[in-house]
DNA sequence: TCGTTACCATACGCATGAGTATGGATTGGC
DNA sequence: GCCAATCCATACTCATGCGTATGGTAACGA
């Protein structure tokens, strides 16, 4: 017996750190992932981590593939659920903007982009996105050209609320005027 | 005589450090605004930097303030500019996408949004700069909610542009695509 | 049950960068 | 030409955070 007093304390794996460390990004950003911060975050020290990671940066760099890998399943699984062609942008629009959690950590790693490993996962994140939504606005009933450009206003868009309304903290829109503004992007975006 | 190897070798004032520290931003984002770093860059040692400045954040907030009111002006001038209330979004849009150097200090603001001096800063001129986008959408024939929430639409379309084609290096879009991206954001976004 | 492997603690070394102490050089008022 | 500010150099201290060395303990197969 003798349960320390952290949880549970069971053995930890790569695994168990990786997670840790995109919790960690998503709640204080990039900069403050260290090691013995997460140590003791963890319930354990320096020693434990040193044997599953040979450095800081090999954390990091099997935590950002690790967050590629699950946020491709995510976006997936949003362009699945929706059947009919018409719908499915609006309904992207909606379900995306009631969400918060998936977008956390991307909202991190944007105020990362100095940092060279975050560089190239949110390049080929956000391209595939992008790409996404240019097929999406295809099947809406855009010419290709037009169809590629309104991709990249609506996740250019995408991308500069998250910076101004989650990590920035702007004039706290309310609920309703959050909705509103979501409508008003579908009105404003999306082909009739 | 006998002028040292560096540049002129004149004496150095609180101002010369604010806007070299500006320039290094730009170039390097606010975590490489380093004292020595600078004082290595202006051709002196760290003996002169804190006989400016008690300590490394006040030369941050002051280089910041100075950015402030020089933005200021900036956005000021493409207003008064442009005479017809019909013709300014589409002229700011084209103008704004055209230059390059006002917007390198704000991109790298944007990936420092975890440092609690910025934050206000960029609070206060993202606020503005939404604001006079919703006066000009106003102007434009648009009713007041809709305008203020298409100004929102359209800012976040910049700072997440900033972001993705910028900071990011996204698939070098071309000079010709580039324009092209331009006329049909003003198409989508500015009431005809 | 015994030893080997997997996991972790403790105690270091070492580099970086902020801030301090103090003396030297340069400038402008008189 | 001299004195007092002003500006800068040199040489430190000190905290932080990465990485290493090494020994201890828990799990697990034979």
């Amino acid at each position: 017996m003798n349960a320390s007093s952290k949880s549970e304390r069971t053995r930890l794996s790569a695994e168990n750190w990786e997670d840790a460390a995109l919790v960690l990004i998503a709640e204080q950003g990039v900069g403050a992932l260290a090691v013995e911060a997460l140590a003791r975050r963890l319930g354990v020290t320096k020693g434990s981590f040193y044997w599953h990671f040979r450095t800081r940066e090999a954390l990091l760099q099997a935590a950002l593939e690790r967050w590629e890998q699950y946020g491709e399943r995510e976006v997936i699984a949003q362009i699945e659920a929706i059947s009919d062609p018409r719908e499915r942008l609006p309904e992207l629009f909606r379900r995306v903007a009631h969400e918060v959690q998936p977008h956390r950590v991307y909202a991190a790693l944007l105020k990362a982009l100095d940092h060279p490993l975050v560089v190239p996962v949110m390049a080929r994140v956000s391209q595939r996105r992008t790409e996404f939504l240019a097929t999406a606005f295809r099947e809406a009933g855009l010419p290709p050209a037009e169809a590629l450009n309104r991709a990249r206003l609506t996740y250019a868009a995408y991308v500069g609320f998250l910076q101004l309304n989650f990590t920035l903290g702007l004039p706290r829109i309310s609920h309703e005027d959050f909705d509103a503004y979501v409508e008003h992007m579908i009105a404003t975006l999306i082909p009739a």
